[in-house]
DNA sequence: GTGAAAGCGCTAACAG
DNA sequence: CTGTTAGCGCTTTCAC
């Protein structure tokens, strides 16, 4: 029942727990033959140094604090899925917890972790944090010792380690890419207009609209506060019926398929009046009629990139910060001509 | 940048280490004196008891370690949100893994778990556990003290405790719900007959037939082995062509997606023609066309109900080993009459 | 080649 | 009311 630990096994061989230690760690010091018999013995009764004995002893935990907005999103999940794979590869295990978007619950988080628990984080900002640009307590975080490594709903303010999606140059080629189609009146639907990745997104349609010599009409964009994705139909409509598109960009699937289901009620057809493109994860996307075109994210690649970036600055394998991008790809299903 | 220490405000007070633990735990032992001023002080300078230093002495972690198949699936995602929120209310961290439905791997992270890192577990298993019957991982665990609960997808052999949804009844009372709207060739479409809640579904399917008086016709249960949900259509489309029905039961989202555009396809209105019914967690059955009524399972709830088990367990508020059935609801939306 | 002892940060029994 | 000490399980320096 109870563990079994090196003093139990120093008294199996009447040596002392040193001469264990170091057999078990394969010290030089020790003899080949107490060596083996050590190790044999370990082995057989399925030994394990105490976690919570090495990481006293190494003040180190092998273990990583993940703060995630929500868990109920396809982006985060597969994100969630990059830096597990990642972290159990290095040998590190992962804290899991929800902010909510609550910046409370995330500062509670991080107080709750801040105690040897974990040796750095991996965060992905609460919305309301961002919304009222209070960042102290990640500041504070890492002026304690505690790193952190930020991914997609980055902190501009914070002096850290960032992965991100590339919002703008996501937007700006699909604009392109529709413009070479042949649409010229492109809308752009957003849901998260006050968020920076969402500004972004924007910019990054404005920029695409001016390269390929579009005007910007501001009449062609959308943005929904409504956070319930069955009122947005109400938005949705109105402002399809009163304008002459045929292209839209939107930033997320859910409102991809509230406009598709508008559009056709409207007797436009997908694609042939009008292309759809949504900022996506993937899985309404491709269980959607028509299967939509997407802006694809690779949540995954972020996620490993995140949790490679904590690993190598906890084992100091480089200490500069840097902000790395994660490419979109546009995965053209058949929303699209 | 180190942090605190009791030693630390030892030294600061010039009193005994001793002095400082009692006064932070509020000693009857201490002055009021002292303890007003040391606990002002820690407060200030924002001590925290060293959580390694904590769990080694009282041989308790107060964390909980998550086994889950996957995360990119809604209904997991939920599960887990209601354990991280459970476990949080209680004081509990946790620890979560991904099997990727692999035996070797659930096995290595209880392997890597097993070390003092957590109290116990809360796992759902993985299918190629399922298929092989290998569960000796989880007997190890649960004769070494950790104790299990698991949820959803369970070890019938194992002994412990358990929180498994209603797919029995869900299905036999969604086979009464249907007829009693009057369909009578009602069909059965699985992608999980392999699965132990897969022949659950079926048998619950069957038991619902009869107690309607409605024989049970094999013809009109289709199996798909095939995991690519792309492919589902290649088997669907066939079998719904070849017989006459007005309903369908499917164990999943996804495959009701297919067998709806199948439907359509064939020249079929839903729900006039045919109903539609899923076993679902609900993201893909709120935006599908016409919207799924869907045999809705509470994952939430169900992650709740495990981690509260589990912890009350760790914690000896109870000791008998149970089994808790979380009860389906048919959530009624446009792919039925 | 092996062992004694200190120390990681904390609690608690015991002494004063 | 405060302090000394042992001990949780382990590593590591220093003796022997």
């Amino acid at each position: 029942m109870k563990k079994l630990t090196i003093k139990d096994i120093a008294k199996e061989f009447n040596v002392s727990i040193s001469t264990v230690s170091k057999a078990l760690n394969d010290s030089y010091e020790i003899s080949e033959s107490t060596k083996e018999k050590i190790q044999k013995y370990a082995k057989e009764k399925n030994y394990k140094p105490n976690f919570n004995a090495l990481s006293l002893k190494n003040r180190s935990t092998k273990t990583i604090g993940v703060i995630l907005p929500t868990m109920l999103n396809y982006f985060f999940a597969q994100v969630f899925k990059g830096i597990e794979k990642t972290a159990l590869k290095e040998g590190y295990k992962v804290i899991t917890c929800i902010s909510n978007q609550s910046y409370d619950k995330e500062q509670e988080i991080i107080e709750m972790l801040s105690n040897g628990s974990i040796d750095g984080f991996l965060l992905s900002t609460a919305k309301e944090t961002e919304l009222n640009n209070k960042y102290d307590h990640f500041k504070d975080s890492i002026d304690n010792g505690t790193p952190i490594v930020m991914f997609d709903r980055v902190a501009q303010s914070i002096i850290c380690d960032k992965v991100i999606t590339d919002d703008f140059e996501g937007a700006a080629n699909t604009v392109e890419f529709l413009y070479k189609k042949g649409h010229k009146k492109i809308a752009f639907i957003s849901t998260i207009s006050d968020l920076q990745i969402g500004k972004q997104r924007l910019q990054g349609y404005k920029q695409g609209l001016e390269k390929v010599g579009l005007s910007f009409d501001e009449n062609l964009v959308l943005n929904i506060i409504e956070k319930d994705y069955k009122k947005y139909k109400n938005k949705v409509r109105p402002f399809i019926k009163s304008n002459d598109i045929d292209a839209v960009i939107t930033t997320g699937e859910s409102v991809a398929v509230s406009t598709m289901k508008a559009l056709k009620k409207s007797g436009k057809k997908i694609p042939k009046d009008v292309a759809v493109i949504a900022f996506s994860n993937g899985i309404l996307a491709r269980h959607s009629s028509p299967k939509m075109t997407t802006i694809s994210q690779h949540g995954e690649i972020m996620g490993e990139t995140a949790a490679q970036i904590l690993i190598n600055k906890l084992e100091k394998k480089h200490t500069e910060i840097t902000t790395k991008i994660i490419k979109t790809d546009l995965v053209i299903r058949d929303s699209t001509r």
